[in-house]
DNA sequence: TGTTACATTGTTACCAATAACCTAACGTTA
DNA sequence: TAACGTTAGGTTATTGGTAACAATGTAACA
């Protein structure tokens, strides 16, 4: 592979030109300049850019630390992320914790080996532990998502999800479901402790008594959604409705309710955390509530950015809370049960 | 940052000690391990792994450049190919082209400029001329799921669309289809041409002329998918069934069809190229092939790195076709046109 | 006790690019 | 014409880690 020399060999003049001529510095005469670029050209050079990065100490590339591609919710995040580190020259590694966080720990090391400039997290574990090495050396950090217990000094970008999750339930509880079934992840996830809260202010509020039987923790997940949703349902007395605590455990939930021969919202009405993508794009009949992920990507991605280079001197952390919207459709029951 | 100087220093040995203990090789004592692991934890340091990459003169990372994650059908070959990586210690950079053959190319020339010790491409372009740079350094690169015009060094990891447009196209055909439409991508990709080919080859067996009108090339989005299937329903003669080449034009000819007040399959047949995941998977009403796109993605990556590690020295492309599968639902009018 | 073989550790050079500094040539002005 | 500024380009040192080789230590054995 040509390096810089060669090309400077070709072109008769020294390296350091031609990394003047690469990098669009002035002080090159426009015929120094176009026998460098002829030189690039017949060589095929490209530019090593670790070698670059080792010179320079900043590779311009952060790194972004989702659990699952696989969920449109993050893969619109991602996005946005992209999007938005593209038109500022920086690149992206994205890495899938899987929900793991041996898996988080392993990639979080990774990035660091990488030397990325700056690092946006949806945290698995919940846990500080693994960002040690990171919060020791201060390289630029947003969380994305999901909050971290006890870690008050990093900026977070997330969504309201014990709001979201109080108009979710709230909305069922007008149209008059009493036993409410919800579904929701890992209880180390913020996300999942938050929409079990809006869950409990909405029932508090219309005097509903809570069931903690009716509360179930498990993992983002098709398959969580499935198994923990059969089992509400089979449930001696089963919930009316069924709230999913994002699209993955919704999309469980109704193979389940299709395999036990329910209808939905006939048998049981079913609403759900973040959109249930293709499916609502096609039937808007889904009741859920929906978060704004590509804004978060970007506005993670762009307050990141500031960080990385220096523009942003606040020390404090920034905490940016996005708002859920509520979309109504017909799944928890709405034209059945109106006037009930 | 502290460096592995830091650490030598701080454990009272030199830089290279400290590398053989990082890199775990034999040739030191015990209990100079245990200083050095003793400085490591106490600096937290971390490996520098581009200055690593310098010397050794790989990365240990490949590139994979796809259209776009928020497609299913790419996502799953992503995880094929991260964890076929993450098995074999290589990391992986992702590139979405978005089907923008400028984006390729500038995502090809980032990653050679990261000095990538390979590429799996899916390309946009189905052009050579953004790969001149990587052909000429003859860096190990993979085709997956599209061929590109007049490169026949190159392995290639594909589906046999023709073959699965053919039995799709059969299928509807059986059902007493004979005005059938169909929707795909650029002409500039090998899966677009080789569909409409198995499309073809189907009507001809069975002695259906085939209308060029019927037969709409777009993009492989949803935008496109509902574009060209209002303009195939709105036609004069419009089709009794409609042919998705994949999930996304799928998914967007059901907004079409909806939006015209139509159902599927009493008014309309619908077929897909590709699974259409979620909805299949909660309803399996639709008819569809599918592609082995994990497979897919674990076959091409093995084989990239036994490129990359030279153990495999045969010099001759290898082209790896995968069979699809039918998958028969109801979505084609299956029910009510049997026996017709 | 000297010798040898092996285990362990250190030294040096190198990888590609660039910042910081340096120099030469030329033009301008007092 | 000397003094000085400007432009164009070169030189040198540096970045973190590791291969290759050199050097030292140590234990076993004759």
């Amino acid at each position: 592979m040509p390096t810089i020399y060669d090309v400077a060999e070709r072109a008769g003049v020294s390296a350091m030109t031609v990394s003047r001529v690469i990098n669009g510095k002035r002080d090159v005469k426009p015929s120094t300049r176009e026998k460098v670029m002829k030189a690039i050209e017949e060589l095929g050079y490209v530019p090593n850019s670790f070698a670059r990065s080792f010179v320079l100490q900043k590779t311009s590339s952060i790194g972004l630390v989702i659990s699952d591609i696989t969920n449109p919710f993050f893969t619109t995040l991602a996005r946005g992320v992209e999007d938005t580190a593209m038109k500022n020259q920086f690149n992206v590694i994205l890495c899938n914790t899987d929900e793991d966080p041996e898996k988080e720990q392993i990639y979080l090391e990774v990035l660091l080996r990488k030397r990325i400039d700056g690092i946006i997290l949806a945290s698995a574990s919940g846990k500080r532990g693994p960002l040690k090495n990171i919060l020791m050396r201060d390289v630029p950090l947003v969380l994305i998502d999901r909050k971290i217990e006890h870690l008050d000094s990093v900026d977070v970008v997330r969504g309201d999800s014990e709001l979201g999750s109080y108009l979710l339930t709230r909305h069922l509880v007008s149209l008059g479901h009493k036993r409410i079934g919800v579904i929701v992840g890992s209880r180390h996830i913020s996300t999942a402790l938050e929409r079990v809260e809006g869950y409990k202010r909405a029932l508090k509020e219309s005097g509903i008594p809570i069931e903690e039987d009716l509360i179930r923790f498990g993992r983002y997940s098709k398959e969580d959604g499935y198994k923990l949703a059969k089992a509400l349902l089979t449930m001696e007395k089963p919930p009316t409705a069924i709230f999913g605590g994002n699209n993955f455990i919704a999309i469980g939930a109704i193979k389940a309710i299709r395999e036990l021969g329910l209808r939905v919202p006939e048998d049981v009405g079913l609403v759900s955390f973040d959109d249930i993508e293709s499916l609502s794009e096609v039937y808007p009949f889904f009741t859920v509530v929906t978060q704004p992920a590509y804004s978060m990507g970007v506005i993670a991605t762009e307050l990141l950015i500031r960080r990385i280079e220096g523009r942003d001197k606040v020390k404090e952390k920034r905490e940016v809370v996005l708002q859920p919207e509520l979309i109504i459709g017909e799944s928890a029951g709405e034209k059945l049960r109106k006037g009930e």
